[in-house]
Parts: structure tokens; sequence; C-alpha cells
DNA sequence: GGATCCGTAACTCTTTCGAGTGACCCTCGT
DNA sequence: ACGAGGGTCACTCGAAAGAGTTACGGATCC
């Protein structure tokens, strides 16, 4: 019994998706999903072959989906469906363990071979995607330090006031910022900041 | 039937709460939750009188979760529980209706003098605190330029090469980065991708 | 028919960041 | 015993960012 899971909250979307990946030779059932919660829910008791999800969802997102569903069965095969902005969450959710990902404009026809090709192939993967960061599937890992620093960041404050706020010198906090950045990829602060919140590393 | 609704994800704490909250005079029942999705369930067929709430969640936050809340029902009565590095969420969360917070390190007799408080003066609220941002319980709304702008900024993106992106001049998209930063009362482009994150206003 | 907000753009000026580098000490694992 | 990684600090330097200000056309709301 082939089973396809679809995830995602739009409804137009998930319904179009839904038809697509029944039109897929052996794929026998295709069920739907809203959001992350309702897939890990869902695949407690009912567990599909392929499970389609998208990047950005309301409540728990798609990377951290990912992790948790990985984590409970890491032979969970898992297509990320994306739109052009989301390239971040996309390299995260492949890091992550995802098998691989889609343009939410890919053409049917994208659609409905990479579906075949991952339920025909059941280790068939993205070939590794040259990520900055962690390619190991897990959240890169911080130090206490650099998530003190990064939380600083993410509340606004300068290297020097968070140096201040840690007893420590500018030049040290900048040490952490650079090494910080360089294990979540990240160009800058900002960029560090959002991955952080991407990750669940800050909140 | 007064009756309170705790919701912490660390089981010590909620614990700890759980037993507080139960020594306040007048109230007969206590309930537990561990996150926003549960208190948002648990609220469709089981309204307590009063919430205390974790701002920081796994999965659906506290920010969201007050807001989802309200929406659901303007008429709840919601405490964020916090510690000292969350106060951005608890201004976002009291601008989104919350009546007001404690912090964890509040003594008991705080905790319960609030508690007591609340579910004696329905109409209970913590002076409205200045906020630097919308004091109108619902998030500062960014126009389609800013969201662009502060996504852009998510990505790790210059201001030159978001203007790039979007075929305006760099001096442009400042004047988009500076309007947004006021709305949002960010401090700086890390603090603004923070504050968007817990708006839900980029992913 | 002003007032207000938005989108666009340019200008100056100061502060901050981030890269690059080197260095010292400590701890832990091999 | 050595290396790797972490925590600390310092120095330079160029590239950004952000504040402040001005401005003009269009939309929208009283």
């Amino acid at each position: 019994m082939t089973s396809v899971l679809v995830c995602d909250d739009s409804p137009l979307a998930r319904e179009a998706l839904r038809r697509a990946v029944a039109t897929v030779p052996g794929v026998e059932r295709v069920t739907t999903a809203t959001n992350g919660e309702e897939v890990l829910r869902r695949w407690a008791t009912d567990r599909s072959d392929l499970i389609l999800m998208d990047v950005r969802m309301p409540g728990l997102g798609g990377v951290e989906t990912v992790r948790r569903l990985l984590s409970a069965d890491p032979g969970a095969r898992i297509i990320m469906l994306t739109v052009a902005e989301d390239l971040d969450g996309v390299a995260l959710a492949v890091a992550a363990g995802a098998r691989g990902y889609l343009h939410k404009d890919a053409s049917r026809a994208e659609l409905r071979a990479t579906v075949a090709q991952a339920l025909a192939d059941p280790t068939w993967r993205l070939a590794p995607r040259r990520l900055r960061a962690a390619e190991m599937g897990a959240a890169p890992t911080l130090t206490a330090r650099e998530i003190q620093v990064l939380e600083g960041m993410s509340h606004g404050r300068s290297n020097a006031e968070i140096g201040r706020e840690l007893f420590l010198s500018e030049d040290t906090v900048k040490t952490h910022a650079r090494r910080l950045f360089k294990k979540l990829g990240a160009s800058d602060r900002a960029h560090a900041v959002a991955l952080g919140f991407r990750w669940g590393l800050v909140r």
C-alpha cells in the first residue's frame, strides 16, 4: 500500500498537490495535513512512504517538523515544498535530513517525476547541498556563550552592550560572534538571528 | 467554579506553579498544559477563569498563543510568565492583550497576590506599558515593501543587495528599513528580524 | 483641500560591524 | 603528550549600517 502524506497550510495548494500526487503511478493513497503538529500526530499511527511538506507553516515549522520526524523515525522520507524566498529554510531542512525539495512553481511533471523517483528508490536523496553550516542533519551546536551572544543580538544589543552585560570585552564578543556566524552559515547578525529562530536556538 | 490554567513546558516549573496557584483562596481547580497548542485545544472545551502562560515555549510560542486565544475569545484573561531575558516577548504579549506578567523568580507571595488580584477583578490589567511599537494589541502593521525588506534582512542580505533584488536604490531600502525599525521598536536589523519572528511577520 | 501615509531617492556624518590575524590559557579526549 | 576546541583579549582596516534631514508625487481619509 503506497501512501503519500501531503502537508501544506494553504487549502488550495494542498488540494492541488493531493491531486497531482494521486496521478503518480503506484500511489494508492494520499492523505493531507495542514501543519507540522498534525504531521507528527498522524505519523505516530499512520506512516506514509513519503511526505511532501511545506517549509513555512503556521505553528510548528517545516524544519523543526523534519527534525522531530527523523528523530522519531530516521527512515522517514521527506521532500520539502518551497517558494523561492525560503532558500535558507530549504537548506536547513535538507541539512536536517529531508531527501530533497521541490519548488512550488515546479511543473506538475517535475512534481510527479520527483515523487515517482523518491518512491521507486528508497535511498534517493538530493546530491548533498553545499551548505555553509551543518551538513550533519542536526542543528549546529552553539556553545553556551555563543547562544548568549546570539540572544543579545536578538534583543538589539550592540557587541559592546553584550560585552558589558556578560562582563566580556567587546573584542571577545566579536570573536564569539564570528564563530557562531561560521557555525550557522550566517552572513551577518540579522541573518544569524533569523537562523537562530529557524533552528529554534533562540526565541 | 474558579479554575486556573497553568502552561509551561518545564515540568518542574509547571508543578511548582500548579501548587502555588492552588493555595490561592478561591481557586478550586488548577489544570496544566505544556505548550500553546494544548492551551488552544483545551480552551475550546474548557475555559478557565485565568491562564498563566510562559512566554517561551516550544512549538507555538506565548505571544502567538495569546493572539489566537484572544481572537477566539476576547474575554480571556492571561498573565504571562517570564524570565528576565524575555522582555521583548512580554512587551509583545501584553501589547497583544495579556493582562500582565510575572517574573519567574517572583516570590510565591507575589505570584499568589497577582493571581488573586486578577481573579477578584475581571477588569484588572497592568498599567499599559509604554511600548515603542503597537499599543493596540495587534502586530505592528508593516507595508508590503517593509516586509520584503525585512525578509531580505532575515536572509542575510545587505541593503544594497536588497535594493538590487527589488530594483530599488540602496537609499530607498534604508528608508524602508528605518521606518520598519520604528514601527517594530527595533534598535537594529538583528533586533528587527527577531521581532519579525516573534510577531510571526517573517519565517 | 489639508493631513497623513507610502514609495521613492539623495545627501552627510558617525558608529558599528565583520574580516583577518595572532595570542594565551584551559580542558578534554586520544 | 599532543591536538582540537573553547574562552578570553587585542590590533587593524574597510565596508556597512543607522541617524538625521530633505523632498516630491500619489493615495487615501476626513
